[in-house]
DNA sequence: GTTAGCACTTAGGCATGTCGAGTGCTAACC
DNA sequence: GGTTAGCACTCGACATGCCTAAGTGCTAAC
C-alpha cells in the first residue's frame, strides 16, 4: 500500500464531498479520478485512513467524509492555494478605491471577502498604536457628564462620556481642555499613560478630581476601545448551507454574537508558513462552532488585526484561503505603511 | 351567530396557535376556552371567519391558523398590550444605568430588547439635528488625503477622509483648520450649509479648492451619516424558530443586512394610537420579510429614531408590543431630554 | 501489493394499510 | 334564526413491508 497514493485519495475525498455534499465511496472515486488502481484497492486504502481517525463513514454502507483531522491533514499537507482569478482581483481593488471612511472601507472589505468565499465575513477594527496625539476635546453634556474625545494622527478618533465627579462651568472644562492638549499634543498613544500624573497634578487643586477622571479617560480611550469592534457581513450564507449545519445554525449565530468570543479565537489562532490561520471544527475552543470552519489572517502595519471568513468544515478551503489572503492583503495596501 | 363571539374564535385561535405552533381545531377550542357553546357552532363561526379571509385552513382536514389580516385585525381591535412585570422593569433600568458611552446604551438596550422577547432586535441610531458645532478638525493622513472631523455639543462626533485634490502642507491645513473653526464654532448644524459658501470664499485663492473639498466634507457629516445606521442583536433566535420559517432564515438574515431597507421600513411604519407601530407578513414591502412581522417605535426627543423587534408573524404581539414600547420609553429618558 | 468476486448491511423510495383529527352538511331542536 | 348532534368524508401522520442501489469487508487468487 503507497504511502502517497493514500495521501490522493484522502484529497479526491475532500474535493469530492466538499464539491457534492455526499459520502464518496470507492467506485465514484476511480471514476472520477484516474488513480490506476481498481476500487477495492482504494478499499483498503480507505480502510487505512478511517483507521488512522482521517475519514469516517456515516452508516454501514455508506461512503466516507473526511473528519475534522482528515480536513486538517488537507490544509496542511496536500491542498495547494488557489489564485484568485484576474476579474476577482480587479474588483476587490476597485471596490475599495472607492471607499472613503474607514467604517466605509471596512464595510466594503468584508461584504466583498463574504460574496468571494460565499461564507461570513469578520473584520476586526485595525489596531492603530503607534499613533500620537492630534487633538483632544471635552464636551460638556449635561452637570458632570463629559464627553471626552481623542483624535490621534492616524485618523483614529475615539470618544466616551465620563462622569467627572464634580460640578464645573463650561469655560472651566474649556480649559482644561487647553491645558491637557497643551500639554500632550504631539505624544504618542503609547507613552499618554506617563505623561498624564505630570498633567494632572499641575491643576488647580479644586478641579484635581475632575482632571483625574478626564485623565483616566483618555487613557481608555488610549487603548482598549475600537479595536474590539468588528464588522461582519454574509450572514445569509449560513442559511443557505442549511444542510451543512445539521442540527441548526443556532449555536453559530450565538457564537458570531458573542463578538468577545469570536475575538479571542481570531487572536489566538497561529498563522502557518503560508500566512493564513485555519481553525477547524472541533479544534475550535468554543462549542457552538464545533462544526465550523474560521479561516483567518492578520492585516494591517503589523498584522495585528485580523480578517478571517467562518463556514461549516465542509468548506473549500484552497479557495477560501486564497480570497482572505487576498483581501488582507489589498485592505493592508488601502489603509497604508 | 353572533360577532362578539366570532372575535373571540379569532383571538382563541391566534393565541392557542401561537402558543402551540400547530393549527387549532374546534373541538381544541371549546376545550381550552370556556366559550359556552359547542364544537359545532364554533365551525360555523370557524367556516365564516375563513369566508373573511381572516383564517386559513393549511389542508382539509386540519385545524386553522389565521392569515396576516387575521392578525392584523386582533392587533388593532382584540388584543391588549400585555405589561411588563416589575422584575423586567427593574432589569431594563438596572443595565441601562450602567452604560457610559451611546454605543453602549444602544448595545445593551438592544440586546435586552431581544431577550425580553426572543426576537431579533434592531435600534437605530439617533437622531441629533438641533445640535451645534463645538469643534472641527482637520487631520492630514497622506499627501491630498485629509481626515475632517465634526463635534457637536450633543457628544455626536462624526469623521469622514477626504480629498483635497491639492497638495498642502500640515502648517497650511491647520491654519485652515483655524479659519473653519473661528468662523463655524457655535452655529448650528442646519444652519451649516448656508454658513459655509462665506467661509470659503473668505480664503486665499490658492487654497480655495482645498477649502471648497473641505466644507463638502463637513456638509455630509453634519447631515446624513450615522443616523443611518443601527444596532442589531439576537439574530440567534431566528434559527432557534426553526419552524416559523418553513422555507429558510436566509431571506429574512438579507433583508437583515441590507439596512438601507431596513431603515426605511422602520421610518415608513405609522404608529397606532398605543404608541407602536406594527407590520405583518406581506404587508412588509420587502420580500424577504413576507413572513416576518416587525413592532417597532420611535423613541428619543421627536421619536424620529426607532426601534423594532423582528420575528415571526407568529409571534406574541401584545407582549412584544409592550416590550417596544417599554424600552423605548426608558432608552428615550437615558438619553436625556 | 493488487485484484476479482461475493456475502452482507443499510438508507431511501414506494406502495399499502390504519388511525385520528377535523371538517362540512343535514336534520332536529329550542 | 341560531344552536346542536350526528355522520360521512378527507387528509396527513405513521407504521409496515418490500425492493433496489450503493457500498463495504473479507477471502482467495494473481
Amino acid at each position: 500500500m503507497s504511502e502517497p497514493r493514500k495521501l490522493e485519495v484522502l484529497r479526491a475525498i475532500v474535493e469530492d464531498y466538499v464539491h457534492s455534499r455526499e459520502p464518496v465511496g470507492s467506485k465514484a472515486l476511480v471514476e472520477r479520478h484516474h488513480l490506476g488502481v481498481s476500487s477495492a484497492t482504494i478499499r483498503n486504502d480507505m480502510a487505512a485512513l478511517e483507521d488512522e481517525g482521517l475519514i469516517t463513514a456515516p452508516h454501514t454502507s455508506a461512503g466516507r467524509i473526511p473528519t475534522d483531522k482528515g480536513y486538517r491533514l488537507f490544509v496542511d499537507q496536500i491542498s495547494a492555494v488557489k489564485p484568485l482569478s484576474h476579474a476577482e482581483r480587479r474588483a476587490i481593488q476597485a471596490l475599495l478605491e472607492g471607499a472613503d471612511d474607514l467604517d466605509d472601507v471596512l464595510d466594503r472589505t468584508v461584504r466583498m471577502l463574504s460574496q468571494l468565499t460565499n461564507q461570513v465575513a469578520v473584520v476586526q477594527y485595525p489596531h492603530l498604536s503607534r499613533a500620537t496625539i492630534r487633538h483632544i476635546e471635552f464636551v460638556l453634556l449635561a452637570p458632570r457628564q463629559v464627553l471626552v474625545v481623542l483624535i490621534a494622527t492616524t485618523g483614529k478618533v475615539e470618544q466616551r462620556v465620563i462622569d467627572i465627579g464634580q460640578d464645573l462651568g463650561d469655560d472651566a472644562i474649556a480649559a482644561l481642555r487647553t491645558h491637557f492638549l497643551g500639554s500632550l499634543a504631539g505624544i504618542s498613544l503609547s507613552r499618554l499613560t506617563s505623561s498624564l500624573p505630570g498633567v494632572v497634578s499641575s491643576v488647580s487643586p479644586g478641579q484635581r478630581a475632575a482632571a483625574q477622571a478626564l485623565a483616566h479617560g483618555l487613557e481608555t480611550l488610549a487603548h482598549s476601545s475600537r479595536e474590539e469592534r468588528m464588522v461582519m457581513a454574509g450572514t445569509a450564507n449560513l442559511a443557505r448551507s442549511n444542510v451543512d449545519f445539521p442540527l441548526s445554525i443556532g449555536p453559530v449565530l450565538e457564537a458570531l454574537e458573542e463578538q468577545v468570543v469570536l475575538l479571542r479565537l481570531l487572536s489566538d489562532m497561529a498563522q502557518d508558513p503560508r500566512g493564513v490561520a485555519v481553525s477547524i471544527g472541533r479544534e475550535n475552543p468554543y462549542d457552538g462552532l464545533a462544526e465550523a470552519s474560521v479561516v483567518a489572517t492578520g492585516y494591517g502595519p503589523d498584522s495585528t488585526a485580523k480578517i478571517g471568513v467562518l463556514g461549516p468544515t465542509r468548506m473549500d478551503y484552497p479557495t477560501t484561503m486564497a480570497a482572505v489572503r487576498a483581501v488582507a492583503r489589498y485592505l493592508s495596501r488601502i489603509l497604508g505603511p
